[in-house]
RNA sequence: CGGGGCGUGGCGCAGCUCGGUAGCGCGCCUGCUUUGGGAGCAGGAGGUCGCCGGUUCGAAUCCGGCCGCCCCGACCA
């Protein structure tokens, strides 16, 4: 009844709804919007200008550990796909497959990638044959389809962006550290670019990918308790080797079968960063990933006010740029300066610098910065040559002040401790816990048991730092605990 | 794929029960006045009422079919 004021003045609390909150904070903020294609989307400037700042940081991470990027065909043969039987009945459900082209029925049908380890790998088959020609180590950025049957703005949709990397390596143990690295990788990134900081490790059997040996993967954990698996790695074993004839030749002259990893991360990191740092009052965009870091909201009454304000504003915008902070004017005649600062906020820009006519005068500048909480809170006086002389400084203070935050709610809502039973589980979720660490036997029948009752998964086997310093003892199905674990309800 | 909801100017909705050819708010355009937290007034543009068929003198409205989208549950980055 009172959406049409909602929907003008501001956005469902999350502590009414969080998914509806989640729906309308994407499209009002423009990250994206729906399209005319069921199950897709379209990313709008401002989520591409993250998404974008997301490639650059993890493109040059990628780069600095030796790896190259290639592109591969959008269409595999259906025949390729099919190949690895495991990957096959992980990916059936789920395809789009191209059966037509020019005017004709295909005599093999070609499906839409939804991930592209077989196209790859029947290549590093055609360029490997010797050990020298090891490790293979290549990226691509590509768009990929996965007919999702529900869908959700940057979490699920039908196509999506991501990257994926593959390499093929010498040895298992080569393979293994990659897969490792990756991860490491993934989580430098969470942390201090998106200020999301994730729990590692490694899969649960039923969790692997389909095809893989072994899968990591970080899982960060939402406002709302659930979590996100954010990446993920997989060491791949000799299983795609195998079925494309990816050999070579080793140091002692046998034929063996190359060892594979792969790795991706999507545009869902948009979606985990809208939950992870968003707020009543719009999304919070961390400052090293803001498409504009600060936006300059020029006043004035007369036009004679507007030219010399926006001159001022213009000076300072030239300014900031020279020190390479992201910077523009919002210039604007039509809208009120409040119209704007709800705008800004809204979109999350990091940081907001006011200039009026009583500034120019005084020769300084307000500065908002973009916290959690109250719209508008904490404005400040600073003399102009401060500002623009701190405005690193207090982008820096920013990024750092989400990422404690995020650590503190993540651990706010993390259970450690025993947990002996399948029903003390679904207890302590519905509790409000998120994370909800407890031990294991290793016993598939446990897992799934404790899925239905609870609607919990194992999201990890926590790595070495996320372990508890007492690791729990008892199984949470009964019996004694061969390893810990963490439940939580997930995306 | 099961359950629910919705399709009416760009957006959000009313109108449908009880048939008579469409209305409100926001947005948009023009002008004037405004601008330190979502501006005001005046004038204006904009709609095959999701699609197909039926009933009727006449259908947004009644009937049948289809399509699409969104939300909730089983699989997935």
């Amino acid at each position: 009844m009172n959406t049409r004021k909602r929907r003008r003045k501001g956005l469902t609390p999350r502590s009414e709804d969080f998914s509806a909150w989640y729906n309308e904070v994407v499209q009002e903020a423009e990250l994206a919007d729906y399209s005319p294609v069921r199950g897709s989307m379209v990313i709008r400037p401002w989520g591409y200008g993250i998404w974008e700042n997301m490639q650059r940081a993890l493109d040059d991470m990628f780069k600095a550990s030796g790896h190259q990027n290639a592109y591969f065909p959008l269409l595999i043969p259906m025949s390729f796909i099919e190949r690895e039987k495991e990957h096959i009945e992980g990916f059936k459900p789920e395809l789009a497959v191209v059966t037509h082209a020019g005017g004709k029925e295909l005599e093999e049908p070609y499906v839409v990638r939804p991930t592209s380890e077989t196209i790859i790998y029947s290549m590093y088959a055609k360029w490997v044959q010797s050990y020298r020609d090891l490790p293979v180590l290549l990226n691509q950025w590509a768009n990929v389809m996965r007919w999702e049957l529900r869908t959700r703005l940057f979490l699920r949709t039908a196509e999506f962006l991501w990257q994926e990397g593959h390499t093929a390596h010498a040895t298992e143990a080569e393979a293994e550290q990659e897969a490792r690295l990756i991860l490491g990788i993934y989580r430098t990134f969470m942390e201090d670019w998106m200020a999301m900081p994730p729990l590692t490790g490694l899969k649960s059997r039923s969790e692997t990918f389909a095809g893989a040996d072994r899968s990591y993967a970080c899982e960060a954990l939402m406002q709302d308790g659930k979590a996100l698996q954010a990446g993920t790695s997989h060491m791949l074993g000799q299983n795609f080797a195998r079925q494309f004839g990816l050999t070579f030749q080793s140091e002692e002259g046998r034929e063996e079968y190359a060892w594979n990893t792969s790795w991706g991360v999507s545009t869902r990191l948009v979606g985990g960063l809208v939950m992870t740092h968003g707020d009543d009052v719009g999304v919070v965009v961390p400052p090293r990933l803001a498409p504009t870091q600060v936006i300059v909201t020029p006043i004035a009454r007369s036009d004679e006010q507007a030219a010399v304000v926006m001159e001022k504003a213009d000076g300072i915008v030239q300014a900031l740029q020279r020190r390479g902070v992201r910077a523009d004017v919002d210039r604007r005649r039509h809208l009120s300066p409040g119209a704007k600062f709800f705008e800004w906020e809204r979109k999350g820009v990091p940081l907001r610098i006011e200039i009026g006519p009583r500034d120019v005068e005084r020769g300084e500048v307000v500065v908002v910065p973009r916290v959690a909480g109250v719209s508008g809170a904490r404005k400040e006086a600073v003399p102009e040559g401060d500002a623009v002389g701190g405005i690193g400084d207090r982008l820096e203070a920013l990024q750092a002040q989400l990422l404690e935050a995020a650590r503190d709610h993540r651990e706010g809502m993390t259970f450690r401790g025993e947990v002996t039973s399948v029903e003390e589980l679904g207890d302590l979720l519905d509790g409000g816990a998120g994370f909800v660490y407890s031990g294991w036997s290793g016993d598939p029948g446990v897992e799934e048991r404790a899925k239905d009752a609870t609607k919990a998964t194992i999201r990890v086997i926590p790595g070495e730092e996320f372990r508890s310093a007492t690791p729990p003892s008892r199984c949470i199905g009964g019996g004694e605990a061969r390893m810990e674990v963490v439940w939580a309800r997930a995306y």
